[in-house]
DNA sequence: ATGGCTAATTGGATTAGA
């Protein structure tokens, strides 16, 4: 079974290299993030005739997420982060497909740093904590997928020191990362690939793809139950360098069935 | 340090992204 995480950057600008890389990898579950759309303007015909079922939630503008699947339905459990009747941006969205809950997650990306939004961030990574902690809790085979808005490690940027002080790379938001795996979550791509340099994301500055100038900043996390089912992952970076890219590139792993 | 680029909005510039 094949699930991928893929920050689309405007699903309906990115359609077409949806569509494309949909048809090219056919991945069994998909995780989309920024959709910036609202909830009514969500391409699902496109999507259906793709041969994919689509639970979205959207919103004007910004953030926006939603998880794809091909064959079986996903059976929603949420749609929301728990823990703020306040937080009305729409970041989270959890589903079970087969016999594995899916978690899609856009964590925010809190610069600048400091101010308003890192503290947003931190408070949002804080209820996401708590959440992940109940899952776990649970035993039920489970990922969590998405952007995290986290350079986890220097081995996940091409240049650490430029990073010291942005928000996805601060010590409080590499910390809270950490604090994910010491409670279990495994790391997929990570786990697979030790010592590799791997990036998800090339800015549209400054020919940041050809000069490979990236980030990994798009994780998928594992749940004890799933750990021995890991056989394959990767990014597909080729996707980057398509016309009318996102800045992100697809992230995929492949669990034995 | 800054600016570079892209998408969405009811616009003719601004905001956000990372």
């Amino acid at each position: 079974m094949r699930i991928a995480t893929y920050n689309v950057n405007g699903i309906n600008a990115r359609l077409p290299v949806l569509l494309q890389w949909l048809s090219e990898t056919t991945p069994d579950v998909v995780c989309l993030q920024e959709l910036k759309a609202p909830q009514d303007k969500f391409p699902e015909q496109a999507i259906l005739e793709a041969g994919y079922r689509a639970i979205w939630k959207g919103q004007k503008s910004w953030n926006g997420v939603a998880i794809l699947s091909r064959g079986d339905e996903l059976q929603e459990s949420r749609r929301v982060l728990p823990g703020d009747d306040q937080d009305d941006q729409s970041r989270y969205i959890e589903a079970t497909y087969r016999d594995i809950r899916i978690g899609c997650l856009y964590l925010p990306n809190g610069n600048p740093f400091p101010g308003p939004k890192f503290d947003y961030k931190l408070r949002w990574f804080d209820r996401f904590i708590t959440h992940a902690a109940n899952l776990l809790e649970t035993n039920t085979p489970t990922i969590l997928a998405g952007d995290f808005n986290v350079i986890p490690t220097d081995l996940d940027a091409y240049n650490p020191e430029r990073w010291i002080d942005d928000a996805l790379f601060r010590p409080e938001t590499r910390a809270a990362y950490a604090s994910l795996l010491e409670m279990g979550w495994l790391d997929s791509i990570r786990k697979l690939a030790p010592a590799q340099r791997i990036y998800t994301y090339w800015d549209y500055f400054r020919n940041a793809y050809n000069r490979n100038a990236g980030l990994r900043i798009d994780h998928i996390l594992l749940s004890p139950p799933l750990s021995g089912r890991l056989v394959s992952g990767g990014v597909d970076r080729q996707v980057r360098g398509w016309e009318k890219s996102s800045d992100h590139a697809p992230t995929w792993i492949e669990l034995s069935s």
